[in-house]
DNA sequence: TTGGGATATCGGGATTTTCCGATATAACTT
DNA sequence: AAGTTATATCGGAAAATCCCGATATCCCAA
């Protein structure tokens, strides 16, 4: 657990941006674009506004930070949060930091 | 409360070191630097290693996003931190990031 | 087996951050 | 008043981040 990456990750609104819609994703996104393992890359781009380079780039920050985990399925990757790694933070700033 | 700045804040080893040290001051710094104000800036700089001007940056950056408080007292300035502030980052990381 | 769709990676210009030395300011001392 | 000490601010070189367009990869369908 890289303190530093955990942060960095999350010094960006758009990146916390993604991670409120991946709080919710059945409020934020179609049916359709997610299953149990997340929401796939492309709504959450066409959403973000941003270009899909970009998306993919932060997603991989935000993945590498240990924040949200990938599933490959066919030609899609669903994204979904790492509750686990936001409560274990949570804990850490109560406690730790 | 400004998230990103915020995590931008935490986003550097230096300052969470920093910040480290001023959660149990008495355990890291002698008596005389220190009040119930907090620590002296030149104490900060010595034992962080890094120049005057850095550490009263990196304070400066600490202190905008609410983290830490400043006392001027003469001619030093303590700081301690904002324990109310690290508290609310953590509810705020469990329940609504 | 080839074409198209979804995602990842690459290369880069613009901006921000890191950390420094020099300088300014403010308060204390003599 | 002049010198000293503590801290803040300024200016800048190097590195990192932001976000893009172009390209590569991977998978499916015809």
């Amino acid at each position: 657990m890289d303190q530093v990456e955990i942060f960095k990750a999350l010094s960006n609104k758009s990146r916390l941006e993604i991670l409120n819609w991946l709080k919710n994703p059945e409020l934020h996104f179609s049916a359709e674009h997610q299953n149990s393992s997340g929401v796939c890359v492309g709504i959450i781009q066409e959403k973000s506004g941003l270009t899909q380079s970009t998306i993919s780039e932060y997603l991989t920050i935000l993945k590498r930070a240990g924040l949200i985990e990938a599933t490959r399925s066919g030609q899609w990757t669903y994204y979904k949060r790492n509750e686990e790694a936001f409560a274990a933070l949570s804990k850490l700033i109560e406690s730790e930091i």
